[in-house]
Order: structure tokens, then sequence, then C-alpha cells
DNA sequence: TATTGTTATACTCTATAACTATA
DNA sequence: TATAGTTATAGAGTATAACAATA
């Protein structure tokens, strides 16, 4: 190699960074679930906030922001959009919260997301053995825990 | 508890996908690494691109880009913001693409970037036994591949 | 006092399209 | 024709501050 010529293929200095490889990881199992998610109009955020609703009906908006960890203010036009699209519905709980429920049409909806979130978990999962999923999952939710 | 009792604390349905504790697991870890990076002025990003100039000095930014996933039109900013820093250099390769080099001030910054981000990476790492780290750091590497 | 929902707002990140100049 | 760098721009995602109503 001459002396000037660039690089043929850089080497990576992040490779073996963690927090590398889980960004660089994490964006590319997020740009599959939008595209399996694509039919059903749902972003990813909307069908994890259906799926939180169908799982604790009568929750507030605060309860499944703090679980997802969406502050309120952007809360407000995440469910505002679900509702417009009646795919959930609300009920007073006392003056100043409101339960969350699906709609009929969200119970359908939470069901096909369900359906195309687990479709894409599997073209992930079937890269590993059951016990290595299992142990990748335990290692992400201790780095969660760690934060 | 009463019929009415609103769920005490929310179960989460997303806890068993990949591609949720990923993407959770992620954004502790680049929340960390800002905070790690804070007192250098850098953000990960900028960072990022520093160590990948100082580990092949004459790439070009477009090369940085494609090994980062960076898009051609988001590197012009960054590149810029280097360089106004004085952090980077450029030297013409040909008409159309200019070499990048750190400036002595980028060497010393890379150089503090590298510890910072070091010693974050060690603040998770220590979460592991040096098995585990690299079998999590192959499980990421296998997602990647797979996007 | 603390919490819920809200508005307004701003900043970052990411994406696309179109242009130029060069190879 | 393809690539490098650029401009302009738009859409997400995320953050803070402040407010009203209620607990």
């Amino acid at each position: 190699m001459a002396k000037n010529d660039p690089p043929a293929a850089l080497h990576d200095p992040l490779d073996a960074l963690l927090g590398y490889q889980l960004r660089r990881a994490s964006s590319v199992m997020m740009a599959d679930l939008a595209a399996a998610l694509r039919e059903t109009g749902l972003r990813p955020v909307e069908a994890s906030i259906l799926l939180v609703i169908e799982s604790s009906p009568g929750c507030t908006q605060s309860d499944v922001g703090r679980l997802l960890a969406i502050k309120r203010a952007n809360m407000v036009p995440l469910i505002a959009g679900l509702f417009k699209r009646d795919l959930i519905y609300r009920a007073p709980v006392d003056g100043r919260s409101q339960a969350l429920f699906l709609s009929p049409a969200g119970e359908t909806m939470a069901r096909d997301a369900r359906k195309a979130i687990d479709t894409h978990e599997q073209r992930f999962q079937v890269l590993f053995e059951d016990r290595q999923v299992a142990a990748l999952l335990d290692g992400l939710r201790l780095i969660r825990k760690h934060g």
C-alpha cells in the first residue's frame, strides 16, 4: 500500500464498546420494527402504548409514560392521536386523571401490532439459542437498572 | 384489591422483547456517555468522529459517515463544527474529497474523550464477567449484521 | 405540597431531495 | 454514471418551563 493511500476499509475504534454496539443494534431493530408495523399505520411508540393499555386497562397516561420513560408533556399528542383514531377511550378516574381503555378497534389494532411485533422479534431471536436470548435480555435489563 | 383500583405497579408487556430492552438499555448508556463527555464539551457523536479520524487519519468525511452510519448531509455540520473548534484540519485528496486529520488540540481532545469513554464503559462492564461482556458484544454485532 | 394533564417551545437527530464539481 | 460535499428542509424524538385543576 502506497504511503498516501486512504485506508481501504476503516478500522472501527468503537467496535469493543458496549454503548456503541448497543446503539447500533438498537437502531437496526427499531428500523425493522417500524417496517414491520408500517401496514398497521402505527409507529413503534404508538404500538407500545396500545400494548401497555391492553395489558393494564384503566391505567392513566402518566402511568404509561412512567413505564415507557416518556415525559408527561410528550404523552399528550401521542394519546390524543390514538384517541382521534378511536383506538382508545378515556373515563374519568378523579378530577385530574383519566383511565385509558382500548376501544374495539383498538383491541383489534393491538392484536395486529402484537402479531407484527412478534414476527419482527422472531426474525432476530432465531439468530440465537433460547438460552442466549434469555442471557441477552438479562444483560440488557441489568444495564437498564444501572442507569 | 377492589374492583376499580388502578394497577398498583403496571406489568410491562414489552419486557421480553429484545428490541425494547435494547432501546431502553441503549438510551441509558447514551445518557451516561453524554454526561461522561460533558466536561470535554463533546457530544457522543463528535467524540466518535474524533476517534475514527484518530484511528484512520486521512479518511474522508464520507468514510466516517459510512462507518458510523451517518448520512453525508448530516456529516457536514458535524465536521464543520469540529473544524471551527480547530480540532481537525482538512487536506485535499482530489478535487472532490478532503482527507481529515486531528490537529494537536484534536489529539488531546481525542485522548480525553477516549479516557472518558473508557471510564463510562467500565461503569457498565463491571456489571458482568469478561466472558459475558464478550458474549453481549457478539450478540449485538450479530443483530447489527442482520439489519 | 405534590400530581395530572396541558401548552408552548426548543433542540437534537434523522431523512430526503436537489445541486455542484469532480472522477 | 457514480461519488464527495453541500444546502435547504422536514419530520421525528426528546427536553424544559410554566400553568390550571385537583388531590
